[in-house]
DNA sequence: TATGAATGAGAATTCATTCAT
DNA sequence: GATGAATGAATTCTCATTCAT
């Protein structure tokens, strides 16, 4: 009896997380009222307060959570033998992620979520900056291989990588033609004259 | 003395553009309340509602003036020798607008207000499809020229160039360590590479 | 100059009254802005403010001006030969202008104002008074002339007619069915049964 | 035990009807603010909206509740001997009904709304026409046993005994110096003389 | 007179959260 | 844990009225 209940509120937890993320991604954050998301968990509007002390708190999981799922992905690629290509397909993931409207909403809605709230700021910012690592720590080795370009600061690298990222989900929001599917080929060609090792290496050397 | 009366009004209309632009950065779009907005003009609660019908008019109102004033930057950069170069100014000054947290944070909101208001949504997309349209326009030019790779989709490229802007400004708000001033270069690099036109015209069709 | 200017100002001031009839009519007193009636008038919003020191100057106005119609109507009757048949023809009267949709639901729209606000009700109470007089005046002459029913308490047979004649606005803003122009003969038989004299006077007392 | 709470519930819905009758009554239904009525029942100002979605149905459901009760009432009438004795004990409560101010009042302003409100007109046009066809209804029986002029429209009479009816809330708003307590003599007389079997038929006619 | 900007007190909801049951 | 009634502050928007021009 008292074992099931551990796992009766962790199911529950997700439940709430589950409709919450659906909530937040069609009217935003602060247009989403805790009913709703009782409502589309099938919960009294007080019960919910059970599972998290208040509003903030379900965002705040659901970052979390996002977090956890991109540094779990991340370790699968590390073994890959082709790191560059293994970027690449991370990348295919992210335009299928991007390709889903509601999971596109939602890492908007975080990140402008992120421009006000310090306590979101920080949990989306330690997501972020376990992203950015990896993504260094990828093209670093990567570069030892002779599969990137090692001429680059991989840390500006991971950098632009990250803000690439996040520029497609912008791009759902915003651009009505876009369509993450046939954006593939594209990526590939930018990420890949970016990053390759280069023939004539003195166009790094080309800024400011 | 007839003439002063539309001025007045038309200062006083971007006075609360100007503050409303400030709140918004500052707390996000429905975090702040009109009452506020007031406040920081210096006028009654009521009063905003001479000048606009309700409060999505003034996000409204905000992205119309962004799209205005970014198409009339875009008016002088065609008139450029080196579009390549141009380009690469522009998105300078991307950065340097980025450098301002309010306005990052001001466009992340917008970006993520359209994914939920359609009527904004609809202004948002005319803005974003006049700007890459200008885009595309320049980078065909410069391939005609022999300063950008003739061998891109210029439509493609125009959007993945959108999206890096899109992108700039979410590292601001998700990135606490990302400075845009820092970043002029390796944006040059990344973009140089994806635009200049190819010595192995190969690594184009690289794609799926 | 200086002579125009009262023709001018009452010609306006009359507008301002019709306009209101119309907008009071169909939304309800209170539910109608003063710059609604100003739209409808043409007029800028502060400037009705020069013709009526207040919202509820222009409802009692319009009582007044109802009362002075009436009034004016009744002194016309008086001269009739056949009395009854004179009463007849108010009720007809009262029939067409209960068709006009407007006419009615302004009745109604006075008649519950004056439930709330006393300086209406004082305006409605002497109007009021002033038909029920008139109509008991045109009863006993009628009784004198033997048109009608000696028996009766004038004051009270005035008193059934004024509330039957509520009663007829009433009934076009609560029954759909109703339809004023079909209704003059049965009224006519209803008010020449009550106040014809009677053959047999044993009715009378019927009551209680 | 878990029978209390919907119980609890319709009392309290039905204390906020009350409370809402009386003010509705008192100040007009657009004159009385949501607080008020909470403030009459002792409730927090946002405590109503658990009740009622908004404050039109709080009308509306004073208006289907009033329905209710007419309809109950007159089903207690058909079951009597003398049907024309029925009508007139019935037209005897009304007189009682308008002789409490407050009635009176929340008649009138239900009516006013219908001319305005649609969803209200419905609502109060559904109890009218119940009334109208339980008059009619009544009076066709009275006729059958002889109680009542066979030789009238009872669809026609129907509607003059409600405008009679609808004219005598309007008289207590109007009409200072009209006291229901002392009409019912003079309201027997009149319809009386309406619907009895006629001693001279040949009056029937005298329409038009 | 006429204009329309300005005021500021409300209005009806809404909503996160609490709490008795 | 679960329910849903209750709270009360906050929100957007309205409106009669004033007043400088």
């Amino acid at each position: 009896m008292r074992k099931v209940d551990p796992e009766k509120h962790a199911a529950r937890r997700q439940a709430i997380l589950d409709a919450a993320r659906t909530c937040f991604a069609r009217k935003g954050f602060h247009q989403t009222s805790t009913a709703e998301i009782c409502a589309a968990v099938g919960m009294s509007p007080g019960n919910l307060f059970h599972y998290f002390p208040n509003k903030q708190e379900i965002i705040g999981a659901i970052v979390d959570q996002e977090g956890e799922e991109t540094a779990a992905f991340f370790q699968t690629l590390g073994a890959r033998d082709d790191l560059h290509a293994a970027l690449l397909d991370f990348m295919d993931l992210v335009l299928e992620l991007a390709a889903d409207a509601e999971f596109s909403s939602l890492a908007l809605e975080i990140a402008a979520e992120a421009g006000r709230d310090p306590a979101i700021a920080m949990r989306v910012g330690r997501n972020d900056r376990e992203l950015r690592s990896a993504l260094q720590g990828l093209l670093a080795e990567a570069a030892a291989r002779g599969q990137a370009d090692a001429t680059l600061d991989m840390a500006d690298a991971a950098t632009w990588v990250a803000a690439l990222i996040d520029g497609i989900f912008s791009r759902v929001a915003v651009d009505g033609e876009f369509k993450p599917k046939n954006q593939h080929a594209t990526m590939r060609v930018l990420l890949g004259r970016f990053l390759r090792p280069q023939a004539d290496a003195s166009t790094v050397t080309a800024g400011a």
